[in-house]
DNA sequence: CTCTGCACTTACCGTCCGGTCAGTCAGCAA
DNA sequence: TTGCTGACTGACCGGACGGTAAGTGCAGAG
């Protein structure tokens, strides 16, 4: 914001960059090149490619799992936010996708990450607000009381970091082939961790809540 | 087997070092030192850098998912064979960490990864055969009519993935203190997911089929 | 013993990288 | 005009990198 245009543009570059390849193999050759400046000048603006690398992390955590909390607050049925929270975490994810794969890259290289405890934060806040929903679902009575709150928010984001991560080789995946957008993938992940979800169902009610706007997908 | 001795130690120190931080990160000095020999060696027994890794990868790749092939013949119903193939599949990837560790970052590691196509072979592989035990299990009427096995393949896929990928800060996890081993994770998410699979419980049955074992858990 | 082939080494090459440095230039206050 | 500041640059540095050339030593075949 109160940056001057070079140090924005240097930014914008290196996360562009960053996130494409990861640390090593980008040099600052590159992204002074990108940006449109000197490679000397990158050194004007930051102490260090690190330093630049961790300023580019930080952009890129900051307004991440805002929503997740605030849904928390709505007055909602836990399966109704659980809905809403998944479809927009994967609309946020598509929408700036250098930035989620950034984040996404320290999460997932185990070890060795130079921006893993920012990425870190990220991801456990994320999970955390996920527990609070399943939780409060099973107090309420609207999930399984035998579920793990914790393991099942883990499966979830562990299923939608992978959809992202490999989205351009899943049209080629066995058995991929019927979900076409990541808003479809989306539905049926919430909707095959719902099936288990959802508390004994007596008679009726299991398929309706399950799908509670009407028309969802008639089959 | 049939590498000298020299080349041998090679793709052993390799094979260690590549898995710890990937590709970039790694130079021949380093791999030379490990194995004991001296640089130039090992041009002497591998093309380049690049084929050294290659080669690496395709003997981590090697001995994968047969297991799981083998099982979807064994005379069990479908809840057994997934509860084996998981357990199996931690128990793997825990005693081969290195192997299992550069498999998972080429999948994990969009685009740009030198290794892809042979590790996009193995998980390909390994999800097929689960997709094949989920619609096994459909087919049979063990498991709901309704999912989607290869969306379901995902999710086991991908939750197994994370937990190896994330198992040193998997404590520091909010909501995951509950589960300290491998075997413990894997009996959960298996859990998790069958509760969501079984065909619908008519009155009796769900807890027994979820845990045929009679006392797995007493709680 | 000699020849051959292979494992292996020492010494070196050109390249590219992160980082430094001296200096230019525009804007602005006095 | 002068003096100062901060954005920006081109030229350069030491070092590490992947890779090569030339040669050593040694085992087995003839």
């Amino acid at each position: 914001m109160t940056l001057p245009a070079g140090a924005r543009s240097i930014l914008d570059a290196a996360t562009t960059l960053f996130s494409r390849t990861g640390f090593d193999s980008v040099s600052l050759a590159e992204i002074a090149s990108m940006a449109g400046v000197c490679k000397a000048n990158i050194f004007h603006h930051f102490e260090s490619k690190e330093a630049l690398y961790l300023d580019v992390m930080r952009e890129a955590c900051k307004g991440h799992a805002e929503f997740a909390e605030s849904l928390l607050r709505l007055p909602l049925s836990s399966t109704e936010k659980l809905r809403r929270l998944v479809a927009f975490e994967f609309a946020d994810m598509f929408e700036h996708e250098s930035r989620t794969q950034l984040v996404f890259r320290e999460v997932l290289n185990a070890g060795s990450g130079k921006g893993r405890q920012l990425a870190e934060q990220v991801f456990q806040r994320n999970c955390f607000a996920v527990i609070a929903l399943f939780q409060e679902g099973i107090d309420r009575g609207e999930f399984r009381a035998d579920i793990d709150s914790g393991i099942t928010a883990w499966m979830l984001g562990a299923s939608t970091m992978m959809f992202f991560q490999n989205r351009n080789i899943l049209p080629h995946m066995p058995g991929m082939g019927g979900c076409n957008s990541p808003a479809d993938f989306a539905e049926k992940i919430v909707n095959t961790m719902l099936q288990g979800l959802l508390a004994a169902p007596d008679a009726s009610g299991t398929a309706e809540a399950a799908s509670p706007s009407s028309s969802r997908k008639p089959t």
